[in-house]
Parts: structure tokens; C-alpha cells; sequence
RNA sequence: CGGAGUUUAGCGCAGUUGGUAGCGCGCUACGUUCGGGACGUAGAGGUCGGGCGUUCGAGUCGCCUAACUCCGACCA
């Protein structure tokens, strides 16, 4: 078994700061010059890529393209929709110049007076404004209809407090726009997305999700209804993992995009919106690492099976590279990703654990015994299981593994979270249960004020009403009014 | 935006009553090693976060300032 790595903070003693660690030992990313930003450094962008790759796959196939639209948003156009500039006013970035000029005394630059902007642009939050006050234009039939644009960007919130990844100043998302004739196709639009995000946090990122329907509260600013997914972290902490949203007519109001209907009659646009953003990569570490570092799921990792050569000397060296070259080609043609690390400078030891440190699902150490025996020595990350296999037919073995492991992490974050889910049915229960972390199945009489008092009192929300599960109907457990369902209740981050 | 803490070599840290800066890791070279974070020898590497002050003399004392981390409030 690996030992513990002395310098990552343990799970159990902190787990902000063993979280913390982890994003910076493992090379994922760092904290750059600028306040709150976020160097991701290119094993942390490779795992991006690989959700990127994958979600803009999942995009195509539902029907969506890709465009781009401005950074920056006139000032103006943010306060077109009431609830909108609301949500968003305290936390965005101003432009007010264009120029700058070199110091009068010669020391570095200076901001030009008299290139102030006579409309200060918005580093956008996120797009709808800008989106759709240029749909207005793009827009006159049924026949336009429906658009279903996605655009990959960053975005700014500046936001008080910044975690790496969990939540920085800017990040990097994708946000998808959507224009239907009909409310109907637009609220079809909002949960087919959902289940693409669902689908792909269970199925690539091997974190279950529950499916739900945000309060009033927790909707997005300038939604009608918000949907969202909900993963449940080890430390018994809920994240959102992604939203959709049905935007109503509200930002086609805001903007007065109308069209023609098929009889003739103009009509306000029904809108979606919904969105993942770097914050998964946060959601990946904490649903599946432990104390010897990251755990990744063979669909997301960078590389899926790490080879380490054990040699006393050159000669020893070139013949197991060139045994191990074989191995590479083999798992390359059925598509597994490999790297092969026969660097001089490090002892296998020391590479075992940097492996380990970093995610590698799969890693295969070879030297001169096996050689001699036709053997290789495989270790899963997951379970830190290590045994010798013949050599003969390696690629398929591993490409079982690989599957295995898939679905092992996925089953153990589904287990987690089955043993910390529970139904509590009083609000004194509740707040001794909270403490515990998890997610509590509550009823609740759907008034903003008894979540707001749960939240004052316990610091747990509402993190949604599920869409799937049991419909029966209770009592609130605060003002035992009627609850026409349970729903999920947990503190967050 | 409030409270606390930190800032000294690339990283992690020590530095006593004020006397001119050190340890570990890493790095470079050579050698021995290599199946779970190897070892030896020889090196390189510092405007002590920044500014002002006290002093013959400041990493050390005082004031100001900045950044970062953690805890709150706010939020994807």
C-alpha cells in the first residue's frame, strides 16, 4: 500500500485545506497575480479539455452550435431586465478608459482622463444581455426559430471570497442560449439540457446527481424556473454542478424580440439558458479523492494508464522500452491513452507516488523480472490494488480495468451518498442532523420565508426540489403546513 | 466588507536581549544507486513583501501600506 504523503493535509484533519493542497500538489492550478484569478495549469486544462470535448460532443448531438459573443456588455443593456441586473450589479468588473499614457514623471503607465468611455462597458457575468439584445436582430419568423446557440467564454464575477476552481474571479464556461416559438419547446429545451448535464457528471465524471428545480431563492436572477444538478461532496457538502434555466419571455421583453407566428400574429420569444462552468473540476476532486491524492475517472483523466520502467542500468533500460513500446502501441489502438515516464531522475518510488498524487487510473510498472517471467505489475488508483499479470493481452486487461474503475468510483460516490441521505421529519432532528453533513429530505410549505429562516438558523438551503423520487405529500417540518413533496436540504458550497 | 494569521533562496520554514542571514526539500555537476518518495561529494541561488521612521547599526523595534491564507457576511 502507498504510504501517505507527508506534505498533503489529511481528509480528516481539514478537508478545505486537504482540498486546497491537492489543487496545488497535483499540479492542477494556482493562484496568479491577480486577486481571486486562477492560473490553470496544463494537467488542471487537460481535464477541462477533456469535459470540453466531450459536453461540445453531447451539444452537436442535441441539435446545438457554437458562436461567440462580446467580453463586454454596455452598461446599459444590463439593467433592461429588473431581476437580472439585481442578481448581478454587486459583483461586476467596469471598463471606463480606453488608453493609457506614460506617466508624466516617467514611471510606468497611468490611466488617460481623457479617454474615458461615454458608455462604461461590463465585463459580462454571463451573456443573456448581449445575446439576446442581438437576437432582436436575428429573429422576424416562426421560421427563424428555434436558435440553439452554445458559446464556450470566460466570464468575471468579482467575487468577496475565491476558492481555486469552486469559486474565482473569472472562469471559464460554456453557456448555452436558446430562442423557441413556444413555451413549450423552451421548457423542453431547459430539462433536455439538464439531463445532458446529468448524464454527463454520472457517465464521464462519475459523480451521481440529483435532478431538481431550484426555489425562488436559489433561482437564477432573470429565470422563470431554474434546474439544476446537485452532487454531493465527501465532506457531506452539496455543490451545484450545473444549471439550466427556462427564462420565460422575460429577456425577449427586455430586448422586444418578437416574431411573426404561422398565423400571422407577433409574439414574444420564449428563451433557455444553461451552463457548466471550471467549478466541475472542483466537483471531481472532491467526489472521488483521498488522502493519497487525486482520483480520476479513466473518461476525464488526462492520461489513462501511466507506465513506469524499474531498471539498474542502461542496458536493462532499452530493453524494457522496447518491450514496453509494444505495450504502448497496443493500448493506443484500441484507443488508451498512455504516457510512459522513463525519466532518469526520479527513482520509481518517487514516481509511484507522483502518479498517485496526480489521478493516474491505471499504472503499470515493468523491470527486469517481468521481463524474464513475461509479467508487468498493475495498480488501480482507485482501490490502490496492486497484482502481476502476464503480459500476454495486457491492452484488454486494462481496458477492463479502466471500465471497472469507472464504474467503481462511480458506485462509491453513489454509496456515499445513499448513507448520508435521510428523511428527517422535525425541524429539532434537523438541526442536530445538519450538523453531519449530507442531504436531508425535508417537507417544506414552499414560502421563500421558512427557507430563509432555515437558513439563518442552520445555514442549510434548499439546494432543490427533485424531479425524480418520492412524491408524497407531509408536513413542513417548521410551520407543519402542507408539503406537497420532500425536498433536498443541505449546507453548500 | 468585518475578525484572525502569514509574508526571509524556486518551495516549506528557523532566525534569541537589535550586531550585517541559516536549515530541509528542490536545482547544477560527478559518482554509487534504482521492485514504494535513495545516498555521498562539490556547487549555484537572498533588494528578509513595499515605504517611512527610531538607532552608530534593523530580518528583529514603531508607524503606514500591499498581497496572500483561514474564519464570517455575500455568491455559480
Amino acid at each position: 500500500m502507498a504510504k501517505e504523503l507527508k506534505e498533503l493535509t489529511s481528509r480528516e484533519e481539514n478537508y478545505a485545506q486537504w482540498y486546497n493542497d491537492l489543487v496545488i500538489k497535483a499540479d492542477l492550478a494556482e493562484n496568479s497575480a491577480v486577486r481571486g484569478c486562477m492560473v490553470i495549469k496544463p494537467y488542471g486544462y487537460a481535464i477541462w479539455e477533456k469535459m470540453q470535448r466531450q459536453l461540445d460532443d453531447m451539444f452537436k448531438e442535441t441539435g446545438h452550435i457554437n458562436a461567440y459573443f462580446p467580453l463586454f456588455i454596455p452598461k446599459s443593456f444590463l439593467s433592461r431586465e429588473a431581476d437580472h441586473v439585481e442578481g448581478f450589479a454587486k459583483e461586476c468588473a467596469v471598463v471606463t478608459h480606453y488608453r493609457l499614457k506614460t506617466n508624466p514623471d516617467g514611471t510606468g503607465v497611468v490611466v488617460d482622463p481623457e479617454a474615458k468611455l461615454e458608455e462604461e462597458l461590463i465585463v459580462r457575468p454571463t451573456s443573456e444581455t448581449i445575446i439576446w439584445s442581438t437576437y432582436k436582430n436575428w429573429i422576424q419568423s416562426y421560421r427563424d426559430l428555434p436558435i440553439l446557440c452554445n458559446q464556450w467564454a470566460n466570464v468575471v464575477r468579482w467575487e468577496m471570497r475565491t476558492r481555486l476552481f469552486l469559486r474565482t474571479a473569472e472562469f471559464l464556461w460554456q453557456e448555452g442560449h436558446t430562442a423557441h416559438a413556444t413555451e413549450e419547446e423552451a421548457l423542453e429545451e431547459a430539462r433536455k439540457m439538464l439531463d445532458v448535464y446529468a448524464d454527463f457528471a454520472e457517465k464521464y465524471m462519475a459523480v451521481p446527481v440529483i435532478k431538481g428545480i431550484k426555489s425562488a431563492n436559489e433561482r437564477f436572477a432573470g429565470a422563470v424556473e431554474t434546474f439544476c444538478i446537485e452532487a454531493l461532496m465527501q465532506d457531506g457538502k452539496s455543490l451545484q454542478a450545473g444549471t439550466s434555466h427556462f427564462l420565460g419571455q422575460n429577456f425577449a421583453k427586455a430586448f422586444d424580440v418578437q416574431f411573426i407566428d404561422q398565423e400571422n400574429k407577433l409574439q414574444y420569444v420564449w428563451a433557455t439558458s444553461w451552463g457548466v462552468s471550471t467549478r466541475l473540476i472542483g466537483a471531481l476532486i472532491m467526489a472521488h479523492s483521498d488522502n493519497n491524492g487525486l482520483v480520476l475517472p479513466p473518461k476525464l483523466a488526462p492520461f489513462q494508464v501511466v507506465i513506469v520502467p524499474i531498471y539498474k542500468n542502461d542496458e536493462q533500460r532499452n530493453a524494457i522500452s522496447e518491450k514496453v513500446a509494444t505495450i504502448i502501441a497496443q493500448l493506443k489502438a484500441i484507443g488508451i491513452s498512455v504516457k510512459y515516464d522513463d525519466s532518469n531522475n526520479r527513482k520509481p518510488g518517487w514516481k509511484f507516488a507522483e502518479y498517485e498524487l496526480k489521478g493516474v487510473p491505471v499504472r503499470l510498472a515493468i523491470g527486469a523480472r517481468d521481463l524474464e517471467n513475461g509479467t508487468i505489475e498493475v495498480m488501480r488508483r482507485d482501490t490502490l490494488k496492486k497484482e502481476t499479470v502476464t503480459m500476454e493481452g495486457i491492452e484488454l486487461y486494462v481496458k477492463d480495468l479502466l471500465e471497472d474503475i469507472q464504474t467503481n468510483i462511480y458506485k462509491k460516490a453513489l454509496d456515499f451518498r445513499t448513507s448520508v441521505t435521510r428523511e428527517v421529519d422535525s425541524y429539532d432532528e434537523f438541526k442536530v442532523e445538519i450538523e453531519k453533513g449530507g442531504f436531508l429530505m425535508c417537507h417544506w410549505d414552499g414560502t421563500s420565508e421558512t427557507e430563509e429562516r432555515i437558513k439563518q438558523e442552520t445555514k442549510a438551503t434548499i439546494r432543490c426540489i427533485p424531479l425524480n423520487g418520492d412524491k408524497t405529500p407531509g408536513k413542513c417540518i417548521v410551520t407543519g403546513k402542507p408539503s406537497a413533496q420532500r425536498v433536498v436540504f443541505a449546507r453548500n458550497y
